[in-house]
RNA sequence: GGGGGAAUUCCCGAGCGGCCAAAGGGGGCAGACUGUAAAUCUGUUGUCACUGACUUCGGUGGUCCGAAUCCACCUUCCCCCA
């Protein structure tokens, strides 16, 4: 399923076979946590942007609209019209984002609703019921994200717990995949690596669930409140012990410098709210550095956002413009530029496969990582 | 013609003798955002030689140790009665 067409030092160039169609690798998810991209953007945006991957999320489609009546509607592609690759995420993040509103037992996590307040019970085998009623082509594994910097004596315990949590994810999948019509029933696990800043315990963690043999394995818990650099030490420790002939996903990041980095080490998916969320604030990704159209030197600039872009938003429209929706809130302010930033991140990884295909990256990298981390100026 | 009320820093608006360069909004300016409780949050918004000084609360003149706050007159605006 997964074939590595090319390596450059740690660095993969890689194809991915599912039912959903076939993704090209490295590649940038694009994020659609209530099965739309914040911003007003539809799925034939996304196919506007060249997103090969969606991802949606288990804890929020489960409490609305809840994920029977996706089922019954068919299954989420049909529901939100999307007919590519799509990987929903475990709720596993919401155990750390919601962190004020939930409480952890060996059996699950106890969460009060954030819209409502409604007492939610999600563990292994209720996430892995929702997702097999999304009918994602990935369904990724029940886990606790833990904030960094957390204690050794918890970071320990609770990835012992995750992995227990694992084992209880693959054999509930299993039963719903074979059950009789389910949505997805070639739905693949994507198990999780987690350990914290703790370089043995994240070690020590990836060799136990690499002996489950899933499809594919995400790091976790990074960009979570440690530094780049530690981001980096962690990956580096935990890469030569990812299986090499399965898809290597590092959940939630980040900064194009850090996918950059990342995939320099190994890495082959990312998903990030980033592009979006900064383009709903105005702060915006180019391929001369990041700017801020809200500031007042954009007033009366009528260039595109970026010169060197061919994403519909800077085909059409002018610095100014854009400045000007910001100031009136206008919705399409938001649009405009959420539709840029995503098709920079697919242009990135767009031209990181290229780089790979072409043997070029290491060349590409040393040009690039600086690049992607300075302010526009001009 | 008679009576009453109001004028505050870019705007609205609080303040009614010292703790006032002046609350709170709005607007402006800038920053943050990493498996989305985020169209959100934070800072800043009189001047300067900036842990201090100076100028400012419609105008002018007064009272007082001290005035955005009290008094007199002036200017402008609003309301009521004729």
């Amino acid at each position: 399923m997964f074939d590595l067409l090319q390596q450059e030092g740690r660095a993969r160039r890689g194809r991915f076979r599912t039912v959903h169609g076939t993704i090209e690798t490295p590649v940038f998810m694009n994020v659609c946590t209530c099965a739309a991209v914040k911003g007003a953007l539809s799925t034939l945006d996304l196919q506007e942007v060249n997103c090969q991957v969606a991802l949606c999320n288990t804890y929020h489609l489960h409490i609305r609209p809840g994920d029977r009546l996706i089922a019954g509607l068919g299954g989420l592609h049909r529901f939100f019209n999307w007919q590519g690759p799509l990987l929903t995420d475990s709720g596993g993040f919401q155990v750390f984002s919601l962190a004020s509103l939930r409480k952890i037992t060996e059996e699950g996590v106890h969460f009060n609703s954030h819209t409502d307040g409604a007492r939610i019970f999600m563990g292994p085998e209720e996430s892995m019921r929702i997702q097999s009623n999304l009918g994602s082509t990935i369904a990724m594994a029940f886990d606790e994200c833990v904030a960094n910097p957390s204690p050794r004596d918890y970071v320990r315990a609770s990835s012992e717990r995750t992995i227990r949590w694992l084992y209880r994810c693959r054999e509930e999948l299993d039963r719903l995949n074979r059950e009789e019509g389910t949505v997805n029933p070639h739905q693949m696990l994507f198990g999780i690596n987690q350990g914290g800043t703790y370089e043995d315990v994240r070690v020590e963690n990836m060799r136990r669930i690499a002996e489950l043999e899933l499809p594919g394995y995400a790091i976790g818990g990074l960009a979570v409140g440690e530094s780049a650099e530690v981001m980096y030490d962690i990956i580096e420790a935990v890469e030569p012990e990812m299986p090499a002939h399965k898809p290597r996903y590092l959940m939630g990041v980040g900064t194009p410098a850090n996918i950059l980095e990342a995939v320099y080490r190994g890495i082959d998916f990312f998903d990030c709210v980033l592009p979006s969320r900064n383009a709903r604030h105005a702060n915006l990704f180019t391929w001369r550095g990041k700017m801020n159209l809200g500031n007042n030197c954009y007033a009366t600039d009528t260039r595109p956002i970026d010169p060197d872009c061919t994403c519909p938003t800077c085909r059409h429209y002018s610095r100014a413009y854009i400045r000007h929706l910001f100031k009136a809130r206008e919705m399409l302010a938001m649009r405009l530029c959420v539709l840029h930033n995503l098709y920079f991140y697919n242009e990135l990884m767009q031209r990181i496969r290229d780089a790979l295909d072409e043997n070029r990256f290491t060349a590409f990298y040393h040009d690039y990582r600086e690049l992607l981390t300075t302010r526009l100026s001009d």
